[in-house]
DNA sequence: ACTTCTTGAGAAAGCGTAATCTATAGTATC
DNA sequence: GATACTATAGATTACGCTTTCTCAAGAAGT
């Protein structure tokens, strides 16, 4: 079934067919009205390819991310289909997983599907590959990283802000010794958040022995290392800041295998604020980057560059603010003593099967 | 740059150059060569939309899944869309977050979009809308509850595998007093857990009080009520069997704040294998219902209903077997006096700050 | 009453490709 | 040496739609 099906059955032209579809004001409105009728009796569907091909928009938008499964991404997933859903946009997304050779066949899917924009919501890409995407003038989007040239918008993240607030709320609760996870440091992002806490901790006069910054993967096994680490010193911290929530998770994990009661010992602050944070025990402060707005920005991003036919394609700027969100695992900082005695904690893993008491 | 373009420079026609690039032996390799040459040097990728329009093909396939945001699915979107890739098939994916609208405007996207088929990993779908596609004639692939007409395929899921392992091992650890917690009952899925639990018990002649069932949601939230219900009967269980994975989480923190030791006072099972339930604390023994092959299935069922072009349309079967695999949070049960003293826990629930310690 | 606009709708072209149909040269057959 | 095949490649058509062009009829201006 097709236009010309319709057309025949309500009488009338496929033109007259389309513009009624198409909602174009100058048909008569008996005639649409017939036109109508026909298309929903036969449930007609226009057929979005051959809409595609004439019109040489196909309104799908790629949307790379680097793993759907790191609960990161599904929030971002979700807004960012809703948003394109609601402005009759598809989406083609891609995991990369970190594989270059994915990202390769992925830049090529997207090409030859014909997308009209790009969000690129992965930490890390091959600039080849942005190459082909901007040889052929597709609008893409990116996060922190983009160059900045036409055609090309980009979502700044002020991680400053978020971080300073997380600094300041652990010194507030009186913690000194404020310890430092990081990601991977080939990361822009990781090291964007790393310099954040520096600065966060310079400004309030507060010292950063190197030890007291430890290298981390943004996973819960990076984490779950840093507290071994971090446990293992000498002026042990009281609070540690992590570059993502994973890693907090991990480190909450360590602390508990090693009889560390958060927030009571020790305090953990994370960043992302990605759902699951909500339900640890306890409930993770961390520092929140909307993935909703995250979505939003991107969407918006590349639809404005799409709809911005002739006119100056310049790349536009967003900026995303970070803020903190207070929860259940920051508290005040031992006191003095108290900090003697809980440095005294014996650092033997708990055998697994007899798990959870801290004696 | 389209395909006319690559004919002018390679001196043939363009009947020549779609045969080359589509691999039509009959091709003369000189000149496929010369073909490719110009290919390679204009980076030329052919448009899907055309190809799809004058083959009748758009390969791509829809999935519809519940919540993307639900960690039971990215795994098998992440499955999915590998093999499809691998396949050359682009996937359309929905995320219908429980809403009918959603749903149907869903089913109209992957109409206009002309998909090849379509998979429905949700629990619960309008009959109307799985009509609309039927129409239409999509090949359709279901868990469990797809109807058995041709075109339409399914995985059967065997619950009562897995289920019966994880009661068995429960029953060999010295269980007597299992509890289950369901989903929500409108689920036929979850309700296939319910039977395979009454089954797998009754077949080892224990019975089940009806108040040993709690309906919870499939959410951490349903799980944490349902503890406190369980914890507060006068014959406490000692094992709690989930019907899924975020269930058995929110029972295990629930019981943490109860003070209830996992496993020494209680052992709890979940459902699902997601990856999360690795990184519990302690991590949780579940019944794995493998994500890789659901997906793998799935994809198998929709390619061999379009390939089979022309031959007997039979929606086939598929049959995905559940295992148990044992973590860290069963053991054997508490022998008869410390199950008395377990049952004394008082019921108060900790104060937030307190947390962590069982004294 | 004649020309000039305006409105609305049909006819037809074209989007980029694959499939079908046709032509041409070279080979084999008798 | 004439006919019948067989490869191979070019010409053409069709896919389903939007868009431009064209045209008819009525409204308006002179």
């Amino acid at each position: 079934m097709d236009i010309r099906e319709i057309a025949k059955r309500a009488k009338v032209s496929t033109a007259t067919v389309s513009r009624t579809i198409n909602r174009v004001p100058s048909v008569d409105p008996q005639l649409a009205k017939r036109v109508w009728k026909v298309v929903e009796e036969l449930g007609y569907y226009p057929n979005t390819q051959a809409r595609a091909l004439v019109s040489g928009k196909s309104r799908i938008f790629g949307l790379i991310v680097s793993e759907i499964t790191n609960p990161f991404f599904p929030e971002i997933v979700q807004s960012f289909e809703d948003i394109a859903v609601q402005h009759n946009y598809e989406i083609l997304l891609t995991s990369t997983v970190h594989d270059p050779k994915r990202m390769e066949l992925a830049v090529r899917r997207m090409i030859e599907r014909r997308v009209d924009g790009v969000a690129i919501l992965t930490f890390g890409m091959e600039d080849s590959l942005i190459e082909d995407l901007r040889f052929r003038k597709v609008p893409l989007v990116f996060v922190d990283v983009g160059p900045h040239v036409a055609g090309v918008s980009n979502i700044r993240i002020d991680y400053q802000h978020g971080i300073r607030q997380a600094v300041q709320h652990l010194a507030a609760l009186r913690h000194l010794r404020i310890a430092f996870v990081t990601g991977p440091l080939h990361l822009k992002s990781a090291l964007a958040r790393k310099a954040a806490f520096e600065g966060a901790m310079q400004e309030i006069g507060l010292e950063i022995p190197p030890e007291r910054i430890v290298v981390g993967d943004h996973k819960m096994e990076g984490g779950m290392q840093a507290l071994v680490q971090l446990a293992g010193l000498r002026d042990r911290p009281t609070a540690i800041l992590c570059s993502n929530d994973m890693t907090a998770i991990g480190v909450m994990r360590e602390a508990y295998e090693y009889g560390i009661v958060i927030p009571r010992d020790l305090s953990v602050v994370g960043f992302d604020d990605i759902r699951l944070s909500q339900f640890t025990t306890p409930p993770l402060t961390t520092v929140q980057m909307s993935q909703t707005l995250l979505a939003e920005y991107a969407f918006k991003a590349l639809r404005s560059e799409v709809e911005r036919v002739a006119t100056s394609p310049s790349g536009s700027e967003y900026e995303l603010l970070t803020n903190l969100v207070l929860r259940g695992s920051t508290a005040l900082a031992p006191s003095g003593d108290i900090a003697m005695k809980s440095s005294k904690i014996t650092l033997l893993r708990r055998a697994p099967g007899e798990s959870t008491k801290n004696r």
